[in-house]
DNA sequence: GTTAGAGTTATTGTACCCAATTTGCGGAAA
DNA sequence: TTTCCGCAAATTGGGTACAATAACTCTAAC
């Protein structure tokens, strides 16, 4: 009777797994994507196919091009500095907005995510992409629940969208001890000062994190190739 | 989000005019959108009418439940409030980058569009109606050149899914003539910062353009029921 | 050797079909 | 009267067939 949420569909499925296979770079950018074989690939027609490629053009993920099909985005480097600079901006914001807002439950989920963050060495990973993968999903953690106590519903989907970037982008970071404990030192900085309900602060360190991120990363990209 | 190559399909077409009907507040919120109705109407089957649906959920126009088919967005209070947050942000940020960055070409459309805004009352428009209309066409193009000339097409494209509000949100501001008024100086002011290329100040006047149409659009719904 | 053109192939876009789910109504029981 | 159950109508979700478009190849002419 109630006009309420409706569980996920399998199409919804078939896009998380798209959506999983095109952020861990499992397809080269740029390469096409037929429809038929995805198709193929998950047991379904191209009907659910066709809506999955759909949401993650809307996404960013890939490009549509009329009668052609879709592609895997390429990502050059003037759409990373695009990206960056979003998130900066709206991180940033949503971090000014969560220290007048954030409440003692979302600020012991930050605690602990920092103190994980921190300990990660002595967990004893079997590999080092374990690791970094661990990293990866707790910093995408500790930056979500600051998003989540922003309370603008519409800057977190936004922003989900904007960080929607290949893993690849996003881990080169971690595999360095002296960023990790640069990120570290961040993450203590923004936590105090949402504590202390310090706006301007949080909004300070948060753009700074982020900047630094972007900097790692192309220089990454630039001693790689 | 197709850029470049390739003829629009009609599918493309569909999704428009459904878009612009709903913009133009067409449908009560809340309406149910029947497929195979928009099917008849439109002259084609519900494949296409699927997708356009699909696309106008991704920019926030309808509201998808599963099995239970797409609703015309309901824009409630707190929505809107989101929505001019976000809005003063990033065009705030797009006021900023414009400064530095904005050439002269860009400057002399923003001028034609204020001076065009400021004798709008000269040109005697059959109705109301109309001039609001003109307004409103006007004052989006002010706000796309800066956008435009913040370089970051990121940011362009969030922004064109943000304000996609329906147009009865966006049209009582231009109804009394001293909001008019202070709308024409605030444009006056952002030029001038964006002539001095003095980003602190365009962010300024932008943010407090935003917010106070914001106030004005919630006042005149308090008053309106 | 290069290029223009026609035919062929591969892939997308749309129409239509049937299954699955939801919703509304009506009747029966408490 | 109210509530619960079940059936029926309406509508969405996914599969399949076919048309439309673009890419490719092979041939022929210059």
């Amino acid at each position: 009777m109630t006009v309420e949420p409706g569980q996920p569909t399998p199409a919804d499925a078939v896009y998380l797994r798209l959506r999983r296979r095109l952020i861990e770079g499992h397809y080269p950018p740029g390469s096409r994507l037929v429809e038929e074989r995805f198709a193929h690939d998950l047991g379904v027609s191209r009907t659910p196919i066709r809506q999955a490629l759909a949401r993650a053009a809307a996404a960013g993920l890939v490009q549509l091009f009329p009668n052609r099909g879709a592609v895997a985005r390429r990502f050059a480097l003037d759409d990373l500095l695009e990206i960056y600079e979003l998130r900066a901006v709206l991180e940033g914001h949503a971090a000014a907005r969560a220290a007048t807002q954030i409440d003692a439950q979302q600020l012991d989920a930050l605690e602990a995510t920092a103190s994980a963050l921190e300990q990660a060495p002595a967990h004893g990973f079997a590999s080092r992409t374990d690791e970094v993968h661990f990293l990866v999903a707790q910093s995408a953690h500790f930056h979500d629940t600051i998003i989540a106590a922003s309370g603008n519903q519409r800057l977190a989907a936004m922003l989900g969208n904007v960080v929607n970037v290949p893993l690849q982008f996003r881990s080169f970071y971690w595999y360095s001890a002296e960023e990790r404990r640069i990120s570290n030192f961040f993450h203590r900085s923004i936590l105090t000062a949402l504590r202390h309900g310090d706006a301007d602060r949080a909004r300070a360190m948060m753009q700074e994190h982020i900047y630094h991120g972007r900097d790692v990363l192309i220089q990454s990209l630039r001693e790689e190739g």
